[in-house]
DNA sequence: CAATATCTATTTATCGATAGATAGGTGTGC
DNA sequence: GCACACCTATCTATCGATAAATAGATATTG
């Protein structure tokens, strides 16, 4: 029905399957029963879909985290729901963060797809620091920031290192360990 | 002069930099001033050239950490030593863990590459795992399995942010947090 | 209302670049 | 003279990208 909309759902899930650079007009034309140049049609280069996708994916990001309660009062189960999304894509057939398997081969993404993964950053990383101010209304906000910068970069860790095992269980472990030393609140 | 140590060299870098993906034997063959078809007669395939680097990376990382004190008097040392080890590779032209990127592309990487690229994941949770145990004797075998797993995924995690960010303070604050919430240890 | 024009979405066919890989030749040193 | 190391030349496959044609919907105009 909607080319367009086919397109960004299938090229997202094979970048998060393969990367940016895997990414193929032809897999993905073949994927949804267009032709290659039809691709172009919608998206004029690769550069312009690999920053669409990235654009959504935080656009998305934005929208869920806007959507949990910062209140210290949910804390466990806005960790809990936040620790849930990265989980969930390594239940959708072992993939990643868009945004994570992108920093890997950030030298090689044009400059309007690197700026679009770099938001995604900062945006977990801000709503962490407000979370966290949050819950700890006296933390300085530099610590904060260092404090939310450590969750996010520990959680993109758990969840590449529990990809390569291929084993969601790994992820699950290790963010267990990350609330035990005292890394999430 | 060592034409397959020279090959060797620049195809490890320019994977920590682009990916197992982005290697290119004309790349290799332009860097070291030969032809992409000598490349060929050290390395068959691709893939025994990517076997041939993670499995030395992963000697190389036995090698590093079994010259490393694990006696609880030396932990502040040793623990500086690791981490300065990822470090180095950011300083490098802000390159990545070699099994690090690979594991990224666990997907399309040729059977015998992902084998070597999960042996170093291994080495270092076990040493991490040896580490613990001699600081906290008393620590039961399952959490310092656990443990291991979640320092190692933290400080890729750590390697991956920072890198994206191409900036070696981010890795130095990020690992700050890890050992202020006490995950480090 | 009908004829014409334009726009949208897609196709076919092709380009040049680059990928890994291979067959067979060349030179060098033991 | 033969094994090693490298070369030239080439193959097939795939990449992103583009030009030109087309079918169908929509809008414009006489």
């Amino acid at each position: 029905m909607d080319t367009r909309e086919n397109i960004m759902h299938v090229a997202k899930e094979m970048v998060q399957s393969h990367g940016y650079n895997a990414l193929s007009f032809r897999e993905i034309a073949k994927a949804i029963g267009v032709k290659s140049a039809s691709i172009h049609y919608h998206f004029p280069t690769k550069g312009h879909l690999g920053a669409a996708l990235a654009a959504r994916y935080t656009e998305d990001a934005e929208n869920f985290l806007g959507a949990l309660q910062v209140e210290p009062a949910h804390l466990r189960e806005t960790v809990k729901s936040y620790i849930a999304a990265f989980r969930a894509a390594l239940l959708n057939d072992n993939r990643m963060c868009l945004c994570g398997i992108m920093v890997a081969e950030r030298d090689d993404l044009p400059d309007n797809v690197r700026v679009e993964v770099d938001r995604f950053t900062d945006v977990n990383v801000k709503w962490l620091e407000i979370l966290l101010r949050n819950v700890h209304p006296q933390m300085p906000r530099k610590e904060a920031a260092s404090r939310a910068l450590a969750i996010f970069s520990a959680i993109e860790g758990a969840q590449l290192i529990a990809r390569g095992r291929g084993d969601v269980k790994v992820f699950d472990t290790v963010v267990a360990a990350y609330t035990d030393a005292g890394l999430l609140p």
